[in-house]
DNA sequence: CGGTCTCTTGACGGAGTTCAAAGCTAGTGG
DNA sequence: CCACTAGCTTTGAACTCCGTCAAGAGACCG
């Protein structure tokens, strides 16, 4: 059962007895082809998700209508416009499949059951958010004091399996550079 | 009583009870005079601060002995080298007093104690963390498509009091430019 | 008052962008 | 299954923004 892999995941950061498998009551499995959207810019949506299987990137649109990504998603990782999910706000971030994916859905009002009725997940989602501080911290640091090439294999050896499944243009993006620039870096890595 | 100052903050974000006023017990006041530093990079540290009063600056330090400033925090709010205080490494990231300040204190012991005995603090840094994701977040997404110049009225707007009390060297360290490049920016910006 | 640090200004250079064109790749429909 | 097309990648040339280096003016502190 597909459900299974959030199981392990939540008991590889908490305990859980056992009644505590109810949890993946509060989630619905869903499933998006590529190039579909999870989540769109503009939307109301108040929906995390937990991805099973596939691949997604998290991307805003500028003034100018270009994109940038602001990070790739893959097996057993969270995802959502959390602003826009905790907030009640309207998304600011857009959410796109790259591949065939499966993934758990909760809405909000599920979500805040959740923590209500299973304490220990206050606890699973403390460490969650940690994570992303300190995921987001090392991108920061990054972005200030690397050049694009620095930033660029940083990323390739932070991610290897990642990059297998991404275009170029969309990890030229995440860097935040054209994608002419990232084919000439490249040309210069492989040339040493 | 400076540990007020905190008991407010958490009943901002979470309900307690009497007895939790014990939560405080946790903590030690300490205080840092201007340009001390609470943390260096390099050094164990494995302690938490909530700022009482006055204001600090987080950097890293690169390769080339260059200082770039990760966040400038000041009242109310926390700070730290998380990554190192969670998986117990040494600190990547040296915060230095920018004046005079009043911190409140705790040690990874003392904190996983608190969280072990007062179950509501999980809920608690569920919030704080879930906040400074929200946070990096929007300033990823600057630093991917903003120039320097939107970086910088960004970053007047969103922090107006802060700017009086830093130097603009220190600012364009936070931006990713150079103190010259600020010095041309704010010279634009003022001929309009 | 002298020294250090900060801010400004100028000249030059370099990393990355923009625009354009050509070669490649992969997805689509016949 | 092949052919076609749209999108992706590469390459080139000109340009632009920002960094580097250097020098001088102003502010702060002992």
């Amino acid at each position: 059962m597909h459900k299974q892999s959030l199981l392990e995941h939540i008991k590889r950061h908490v305990d859980l007895n056992s009644n505590e498998k109810e949890i993946l009551n509060y989630f619905d499995i869903k499933l998006f082809s590529k190039k579909s959207f999870l989540l769109t810019e503009g939307k109301m949506s108040r929906c995390e998700y937990f991805i099973i299987s596939g691949c997604v990137r998290v991307f805003v649109t500028d003034n100018s209508g270009l994109e940038h990504n602001l990070s790739f998603n893959s097996e057993n990782w969270w995802v959502g416009d959390l602003k826009s999910f905790i907030k009640n706000e309207v998304a600011t971030y857009s959410i796109q499949a790259i591949e065939d994916i499966t993934v758990l859905q909760i809405n909000h009002k599920s979500w805040l059951n959740m923590l209500n009725d299973f304490p220990v997940m206050e606890k699973y989602f403390r460490i969650m958010f940690q994570n992303a501080v300190f995921a987001q911290q090392t991108r920061i640091v990054q972005s200030i004091s690397y050049t694009a090439e620095e930033r660029y294999l940083s990323f390739i050896k932070s991610y290897p399996k990642v990059i297998q499944r991404i275009s170029q243009k969309h990890i030229a993006s995440y860097l935040g550079i054209t994608p002419e620039s990232l084919s000439r870096i490249r040309k210069e890595i492989t040339k040493n």
